[in-house]
DNA sequence: GTATACAGTTAAGCTCGCTTAACTAAAAAG
DNA sequence: CTTTTTAGTTAAGCGAGCTTAACTGTATAC
């Protein structure tokens, strides 16, 4: 506790670049596949998640069950979303992603990672090492504070 | 060189932690604002930049002018921003955040700060020291690519 | 076994962001 | 000085996302 001041300091000038950033990368990527931001996020939810009923996804986006009804079934109609019977639950559906889905947000993720790829590029391996070091450190903060709260 | 595997990994683990988690927080708080997302990107631009012309809008936001002069219509309606003439060229005009927009935008990123904070708090005076070090090397790094490259 | 709660769908209607097209006014080019 | 570009505004119209309301079918409570 000796140095609040400072890694607050540092974790906003980074947040604040790669926000910054990585938002408008989203963005044009989302336009780029003709999906609007509404439907991508569902994709990417999913991609996350593995498995979810619509409930969830109206819970998760603030969204009344018709409107989640309607942005999955555009989804699957696109082909990107499979829509299954839940077999548990006979008035469920389990939404899941189809390999075309899959692979649109991979692209997307990955597009994302290019521009971190390059600003690490130019570190030297000891910079390398640290930074590695700390992402791993903050990770695991972030991971264990999400399941200790329940969040997903 | 020696570790290129390990730096990235730590990079992707931990941009999926921050993004799916930073995003949702986004998304909510400029829901609560009863702002749009292209509303409220608009004032983040206008945060980061201090002050620009339309065309610079709708150049970022890959828009038509005419879709950035009734987005920004609205945000000037509103009162979170002012619209001025720019003296050395009477066809263009001068966006900036007023008193009210400002204030508005800063509470979206405080509110996005808390839980880096929250994630932070918990970890000892040494990991703490350890990753405002290696965010620091990040930011510096980020700046100085995106200055060479001539992005803002 | 009937009543109630829940998961999801469908339809009507609203708002919003976006586009194109037509226009004003100022700067730059010739 | 005339022509052409550039910056921005306005209007009409389209499509997307969202909401409410009405409805189907299934699970749960009592």
């Amino acid at each position: 506790m000796t140095k609040p001041v400072q890694i607050n300091q540092s974790l906003r000038a980074w947040m604040d670049v790669f926000m910054h950033r990585s938002m408008r990368g989203w963005n044009q990527f989302a336009k780029s596949t003709g999906l609007s931001m509404p439907q991508f996020s569902i994709l990417m939810q999913l991609h996350y998640k593995g498995v979810c009923g619509l409930s969830e996804i109206s819970e998760r986006f603030d969204v009344s069950a018709a409107a989640a009804s309607q942005l999955a079934e555009k989804l699957v109609q696109s082909g990107y979303l499979e829509r299954a019977e839940d077999p548990s639950d006979r008035r469920a559906k389990l939404l899941r992603l189809s390999s075309s889905g899959e692979k649109l947000v991979s692209e997307g993720i990955q597009e994302r990672y290019r521009w971190m790829d390059e600003v690490t590029s130019k570190l030297s391996t000891e910079d390398s090492a640290k930074v590695a070091e700390a992402l791993n450190i903050l990770t695991n903060a972030a991971r264990e504070m999400d399941t200790r709260k329940g969040n997903t």
